[in-house]
DNA sequence: AGCAAAAATCTCATTAGATGAGATTTCTGT
DNA sequence: ACAGAAATCTCATCTAATGAGATTTTTGCT
């Protein structure tokens, strides 16, 4: 009678579908994406708008609701990574003309947590909520380099393709061990995500000493030369690893509260 | 067995624990606070974590995780009332020192959807999904004086005693005709909120002629006279009445797309 | 490194609640 | 006003959710 997974999971799957090609979905498409039926999909879709995590626009669209917007609210306050993050990503950006941007890794997505732009002309745009392609440049790189022999792995498989195509090797071991040889240092690509623009990017750390997040700076090649970008790779370094390690200090036992 | 609730709306429950007085929550503390047993509140934690709605923060903490970061960016492409009242926004802050604030109301909540601020002093503070309470205020006053008389009724009794200390009437009927001779000319109030600062408010409508949010000025009391005051009132009302016209227009065949 | 306690997960019998085919009602657009 | 689309309801079937209690893993302290 169903697809053997419960209604927990299923109700979840109405906002999974939500995404920056497919921002409004009708009942309709929702129920050929997800395969479920017309008085399950309703019913979902009724309990969701209660509330306030769907919104109905016009007579048969449904976007994401107002919950959303509260929650957003309540993570900016809550999010150790961003509260710690802010004033170092600020201090970057002073730095030197150019978008500094800090990005968190979850489950196959490099999502950008917050930004600031210093250069009057931005190349690319990663507005706090932008997801970002994990197999090219430097961030992606920062994050993968670091990771465990097998997870590292995983994503190869998933990436492999792609990652061949950057030139990084023809075979999982191979691109391995390029990865593993950009451990050192930050890590700087030109050009792979948009054109014209350097990233120098270096990881966050947590507590367990694995790569959750990157700090990193996006530069327009133009106004660079090799001293300023070893200078500029150096800072990035040093506030990543500043971030790191005050995410990793010890927490007051209390909960995170207003 | 169970409070016949059902899995779907059980599991949006954790959702729902998080607020700005209780930013993060342990297992234990979501288990004494919902009534799950303890492999059912773990079965839906990781459910929600494996989907990035919720991150742990610690050994024990739980926060609101990335996904919801990822979700508030697709609302705020996707949002009508925030992609065509941004503008207006932004005019009216400009008008004279003051924070604008474009407001949204959903189930029992105002919501704070956009702000512009162009005061150097502002006396308060409502970022972006900030809820505000109900009760009180020019843009609670201006959503409540335009509800069809039952909601309106429904509200006042859920409102009651902080309505009458507001001087509001002394009867449900009497706070009811209070509102509803207020439906003429933007709202205004003085301090209920936050002290020395004039609220001045008017409603949106949306295609059914219900109201779901608002445009208002906060303003510094000394900063004004009743001539400033009543051409800011009117400009409230003016832009509010071109966001009610831009929503309420035919909307496109096609589906919000990036 | 060892240990006790707390946190997290597993097992499995019971049954609550989810499901969807099909009927019916409500809404929309002309 | 009307036809068709959208949304909701009914109810028999049976899937999957539940939680008591057992077990494993993790944490924090010494």
């Amino acid at each position: 009678m169903t697809t053997g997974t419960g209604s927990a999971e299923r109700i979840l799957g109405i906002l999974e579908l939500f995404s920056e090609d497919r921002l409004e979905w009708t009942a309709e498409e929702m129920i050929a994406a997800l395969g479920y039926s017309r008085p399950t999909l309703y019913r979902y879709v009724k309990s969701l708008k209660e509330l306030g995590f769907l919104a109905q626009n016009g007579s048969h669209g449904w976007t994401l609701g107002p919950r959303v917007v509260e929650m957003d609210f309540l993570m900016r306050k809550s999010d150790a990574l961003l509260c710690q993050g802010q004033g170092l990503l600020r201090d970057l950006a002073a730095l030197h003309p150019c978008t500094a941007l800090l990005v968190r890794w979850y489950g196959n997505k490099l999502l950008c947590v917050a930004s600031e732009v210093s250069t009057p002309n931005p190349r690319s745009s990663y507005p706090r909520g932008r997801p970002m392609p994990l197999a090219r440049g430097a961030i992606s790189r920062a994050i993968l380099a670091h990771l465990p022999k097998k997870q590292m792995l995983e994503k190869i498989v998933e990436n492999f393709d792609e990652m061949r195509g950057l030139g990084l090797g023809e075979t999982y071991e191979q691109i391995a061990d390029t990865l593993r040889g950009m451990r050192k240092g930050a890590l700087i690509a030109r050009g792979e995500v948009t054109d014209g623009v350097v990233g120098v990017a270096a990881p966050v750390f947590d507590a367990s000493r694995a790569p959750v997040a990157v700090l990193c700076m996006t530069i327009n090649r133009e106004t660079l030369d090799d001293l300023t970008l070893a200078r500029l790779a150096q800072s990035v370094q040093d506030a990543a690893r500043r971030l790191t390690e005050t995410l990793t200090e010890k927490r007051t036992d209390e909960p995170v509260a207003s």
